[in-house]
DNA sequence: CTCTCCCT
């Protein structure tokens, strides 16, 4: 038997438990650690003949490790060795050994905290930083320091920071063990640059698997982020590929068969290429792989506490995940492994992977630390503290489904949701179905919704309508044959779904036995209430959630002809989510659901199309606008308020002006604005505007419409700014008009436009009059107190500007001469006298016949 | 062309 490289250090785990309680054990794959190790420590005299717990991060590999540990004992599984997974139990009661997948862990150690029976808890593949092995190990710790000092602790990993775990863990000893495994050379291949635009990574890999292929011999693994960068390079590689190479896809939502194909040997001569995720990185173990091709890239989930929802995003890998992907080309032979990054970018790599810790949804997590009597995760040792804003929406949704108190402690119903081993929304779910008579398909509806979706459609045939799945479901229990066209469904899904939906009815004490697929939104409300949503007005497809984001449909569908719909599978878009899975719904069901958290409120607006005042009685539940009854007694004071809003932002033009009324503000304004003036108030439009409240407001009274505003006594509003006093000084010193030597009374224009609100108000007044009419007045025409001279714009017989001056003495005196002499050539048979101030002034406009 | 992996 070969030497297994973990067994030299047996002797130093064994040591460091015994004298401190704790250890961090750091081996590479391969180096034997999860099935010696336990073996190794059964026979301790500090076990004082108590259990060990492996704690495994999946289900397959509990099972099988289970399974090789009791094969070395010449036993079967269930007697010193057992194993407890979802669904799955084999200890018996000379178990001494428990593999337990870390959720099941999670489970035990809130049941009985101090874990009577457990003497140590091995943490395996702990660099994988699942949440589960995050908070075991945080409860774990607690427990030793509160309730047994006699727990012994181990935490086994691949290359992580074991530092900074022997730290939380109070300094336990750190015991490094070498791997089995062979070198593997290692070569960089960039993306390259075409027309200063990095070539795709479907197309670099495609590259990059040829000259694989060129220069060496044996079976290639390409790591690819997902499935359509997989389906693209198998498409790449077709056209390129003779036919003794042969190409499989390799990816989660696979069925067995499919991925089994992996596997097959192939004939003599023919190679192998796997266009794998990341799945092929721990899960799968393919056996003759010479050759590693790795893209870089990975795709995880992301939470985002603003939205609540998780989206995919596709991330470089940490340098840990790069060289575990290296190490799968070493497992027989030497081997080789193109990264297809530049060693410069290899030094930007992230070290280790993201724990989940801090990038998914904490509401479980936040469920557990409450059923453990913690409401802040601060109060436990954490390798990483989990996101204040993460942690703070779990607890938000948690209140809402009632789980915990408002001091975050959990309640009755919280005890129920956590002892369902679901997520806590589908747990609440299915208690509220229950009391409808609904609990089955709840248990079949979260079933569904933990598996992935087993329907695969053809081409565009996609149907996002949870019913469909459910009706699926339904004809397999009934063993009734499928027949839908332009759909394949994965049948194994189905049936582990089904399993699921009987285990957890039989937890929750489910007994009535009747399911609706019709319900389906009734039911999933309880569970999402933040995404029941709403048809959006005049566009078709897209809808608005209770939390107030749009979710859109591609196409229109069996669900997306709905008035309510509950969306389920978003996208995580935060502006614009796309939804993969829905179920309808109605306003008569949220009624009956949820009518205890609708909020009503008195709205009154501006209604732009009518242009009234509008007050209604709106019901909203969320973001949702429900209801809405008119109100016929509108608050005046309110009404006021908004008028006034109104008018600020379309313009004091909404205002019945008179002609009058415009005149006086411009020459209040002029006045004002001689300096001379400094009592009067600010009338110009800015001012008038910033104080509507207390000059307009009193007249508004009653007023609710475009038309009755029409009928305000603007007069009298606008003269209550001024005294009697103002009055009077504004048509004393800014006159509407002039009296002329001709006798006729001539109007004063202050503004260049004149009529309008906004004109710009002159410096001097313009008074347009026929130069006869002047003759005989030696000064020019003042206001403002003798002041301001008026602009005279002097005009011919005819009204044609002859000559603009401010300064009549001076016209007479020096131009009137020139002016004279071309106005006799054009108006021969007018009045020109040689001296203009003894002549008579006249306002004829035809001359006299006699001369 | 709708989406990585895993778990109570």
């Amino acid at each position: 038997m070969t030497l297994i490289p973990i067994q030299q250090h047996i002797a130093d785990i064994k040591k460091a438990l015994e004298t401190s309680g704790r250890a961090v054990v750091q081996a590479p794959p391969g180096a034997g650690k999860t099935t010696h190790v336990p073996l190794a420590l059964l026979d301790e005299p500090w076990l004082k003949n108590k259990k060990i717990l492996l704690l495994e991060p999946r289900r397959l590999a509990a099972r099988s490790c289970a399974a090789y540990m009791a094969d070395r004992l010449h036993e079967k599984v269930g007697q010193t060795i057992g194993y407890q997974i979802r669904l799955d139990r084999k200890i018996g009661p000379d178990t001494r050994i428990e593999v337990v997948t870390e959720g099941v862990f999670t489970r035990q150690i809130q049941a009985d905290p101090s874990l009577e029976e457990v003497g140590l808890v091995i943490f395996d593949e702990f660099h994988e930083r699942n949440i589960h092995s995050d908070l075991g190990l945080a409860l774990c710790l607690e427990s030793v320091e509160a309730l047994r000092d006699d727990l012994r602790i181990l935490v086994m990993s691949a290359t992580m920071d074991v530092a900074a775990v022997s730290t939380i863990m109070d300094a336990a000893p750190v015991i490094v063990s070498q791997g089995k495994s062979f070198p593997v050379k290692t070569t960089y291949l960039p993306p390259l640059n075409k027309q200063n635009r990095t070539v795709p990574i479907e197309t670099t890999c495609a590259l990059a698997i040829g000259r694989a292929m060129s220069k060496n011999s044996g079976d290639i693994l390409v790591f690819l982020p997902g499935v359509g960068e997989i389906k693209r390079v198998a498409s790449l590689l077709e056209d390129t590929l003779d036919s003794g190479t042969h190409v499989f896809p390799l990816y989660g939502n696979l069925s067995q068969e499919e991925q089994a194909m992996v596997f097959w040997p192939l004939t003599s001569g023919k190679r192998k290429i796997v266009l794998a995720t990341s799945i092929a990185e721990t899960s799968i173990t393919i056996e003759g792989i010479c050759i590693v091709i790795d893209s870089g890239l990975m795709r995880v989930q992301r939470f985002s506490p603003q939205t609540g929802m998780s989206r995919l995003v596709t991330i470089p890998v940490s340098k840990s995940s790069a060289d575990q992907r290296r190490g799968r080309a070493g497992r027989t032979a030497p081997g080789k492994c193109y990264r297809l990054w530049s060693e410069h970018d290899h030094q930007l790599l992230k070290s280790f992977i993201k724990p989940e810790i801090l990038s998914v949804d904490l509401t479980g997590f936040a469920l557990e630390l409450a059923a453990w009597g913690v409401s802040e995760p601060g109060q436990l040792k954490w390798l990483d503290q989990p996101e204040k804003a993460s942690f703070d929406q779990a607890k938000n949704l948690l209140k809402i489904l009632g789980a915990i108190d408002e001091k975050g402690q959990i309640t009755p119903h919280g005890k129920k949701i956590v002892a369902a081993g679901l997520h806590p929304r589908l747990a609440h779910m299915i208690i509220k179905a229950d009391e409808k008579g609904q609990g089955l398909l709840a248990c079949r509806i979260a079933a569904f919704l933990n598996e992935r979706d087993f329907i695969r459609f053809d081409q565009n045939a996609v149907d996002p309508d949870i019913r469909l799945r459910l009706e699926l479901i339904e004809a397999i229990i009934n063993k009734q044959k499928i027949l839908q066209q332009g759909i394949k469904t994965n049948k194994r899904i189905i049936h582990r779904i089904i399993k699921s939906e009987k285990n957890t009815a039989k937890k929750l004490g489910i007994k009535l036995k009747k399911t609706d697929p019709e319900m389906a939104g009734r039911l999933l409300a309880h569970a999402y209430p933040d995404r029941i949503a709403q048809k959006r007005n005049n566009r078709d497809n897209t809808f608005l959630t209770a939390s107030g984001k749009g979710t859109f449909f591609t196409q229109t569908n069996t669900v997306s002809i709905n008035e309510y719909i509950v969306a389920l599978h978003l996208d995580g878009n935060p502006r614009n989510a796309k939804i993969f899975l829905a179920a309808p719904y109605s306003k008569k069901e949220l009624e009956l659901d949820f009518s205890k958290d609708f909020k009503t409120g008195q709205i009154i607006k501006w209604n732009k199309k009518t242009g009234m005042i509008q007050a209604t009685k709106d019901t909203f539940f969320g973001a949702l606008l429900i209801g809405q009854q008119a109100i016929s007694d509108i608050d005046h004071e309110k009404a006021c308020d908004i008028l006034i809003r109104e008018i600020k932002k379309t313009g004091l033009a909404l205002l019945p002006w008179t002609k009058r009324l415009i005149s006086l503000k411009q020459r209040g304004i002029f006045l004002k604005h001689t300096g001379r003036f400094a009592d009067l108030p600010d009338m110009s439009d800015t001012a008038l505007e910033k104080q509507m409240e207390t000059w307009l407001k009193p007249f508004l009274t009653g007023i609710f419409s475009l038309k009755q505003l029409e009928k305000i006594d603007l007069e009298s509003a606008f003269l209550s700014r001024l005294t009697w006093k103002q009055q009077q000084a504004i048509e004393k010193n800014a006159p509407t008009h002039i009296t002329v030597p001709s006798g006729s009374k001539k109007p004063l224009t202050y503004c260049r436009e004149n009529g309008f609100l906004n004109a710009t108000i002159l410096d001097a007044p313009i008074l347009e009059v026929r130069l006869q009419e002047m003759f005989g007045l030696t000064e020019t025409p003042k206001i403002a107190g003798h002041a301001i001279p008026v602009a005279l714009h002097l005009l011919s017989p005819a009204g044609r500007p002859v000559q603009i001056t401010t300064d009549l003495k001076s016209f007479w005196k020096n131009t009137y001469k020139d002016v004279k002499k071309d106005l006799m050539g054009r108006y021969p048979k007018h009045f020109w006298p040689e001296d203009p101030l003894c002549a008579m002034p006249t306002n004829r406009v035809k001359p006299k016949t006699r001369v």
